[in-house]
DNA sequence: CATACTCGTTAGCATTGCTAAGTATAGTTT
DNA sequence: AAACTATACTTAGCAATGCTAACGAGTATG
């Protein structure tokens, strides 16, 4: 896959030089719609574990970051305030989420998960992780770095798109 | 999360298939956790075109592949027919799609990109995917040459997860 | 003609996301 | 101390997305 010769490409990949937009923003329709398919199909893979992905996604927080007041894990999961209470509710009815005040600052919330929580995050772990660990661990080495370091940077960019 | 683990750096072959192993699991926890927040940041930028990410998904597949039954909309985006349903109709009152009776088979609906719909998505194209590829284009070349190596790895991936 | 299947819709539910507004607590200023 | 201001979370209300179940219309098959 390491072509040196931009110029000899594909059209799809675009002429290096003359629209150096071209290139971006094929491999960038490429990510995101690669990343809507890979979210949704995840998504179906998870029916058994009986969670959302909203839910699991804060449980695992929770699990692996430990105690956390709602401000904290809106900020983590980038969601608004309301939003996460609502989904810390949730975890909390079906008990994988327990809470307690602060006592130096009563106004906050930590929110913890509950054995449970933590039983059921790590037994079956999360399964639509599992699903894509699976296939992951079917790609040779090679591939599987390549996948790594490119996660590596995909992570950067996430982070760059805030400003 | 990760407890030392000396051995089996590249155990893809060694361990018993019940359990992916560690390689593979936390490089599958990293790109579910990018694409996730990748996607959630992108939505974020999105807000001037007036579109959500359904919609603008389902009006880039009219716009690209043609005129469509809602059935087949429906299946190419991975939702089932009520769903798409709406998001046809919220596309139809916004005036981006129209829908016209297949006179074969009256039972068929197809969706059609007006051509405002087809200018909304070119022209200002997808604000989502120019957000990242503004990021993307400010990569080195050696960058993304790796992530235009691994999408193509992705995206096989995404595929398998089919079966 | 009768039956069964397919396509799309409606209805109803749960979840997620937002903003705006409210409550309680903490910190600051006067 | 009293009065503001700021912060943390909740509630309320909106819209969108996703699902299943049930229904209508149209087609195909017996």
């Amino acid at each position: 896959m390491a072509e040196a010769r931009p110029a000899a490409r594909h059209a799809t990949h675009g002429v290096a030089n003359s629209e150096p937009d071209r290139d971006a923003r094929a491999l960038a329709d490429r990510l995101h719609s690669a990343a809507v398919h890979l979210l949704r199909r995840l998504r179906r893979q998870d029916s058994t574990s009986g969670l959302s992905g909203p839910r699991l996604s804060a449980l695992s927080v929770l699990v692996f970051g430990g105690p956390l007041t709602l401000g904290d894990l809106a900020a983590a999961e980038q969601v608004r305030a309301p939003t996460m209470t609502r989904i810390v509710q949730g975890l909390e009815r079906l008990g994988y989420v327990s809470r307690e005040r602060d006592t130096r600052d009563r106004r906050l919330f930590r929110a913890r998960a509950t054995a449970r929580g933590r039983a059921l995050l790590l037994e079956g772990r999360n399964r639509r992780v599992d699903a894509l660990a699976r296939r992951l661990a079917s790609l040779d080495a090679a591939q599987r770095q390549l996948l790594g370091g490119s996660v590596a940077i995909l992570e950067e960019v996430v982070r760059s798109l805030d400003d």
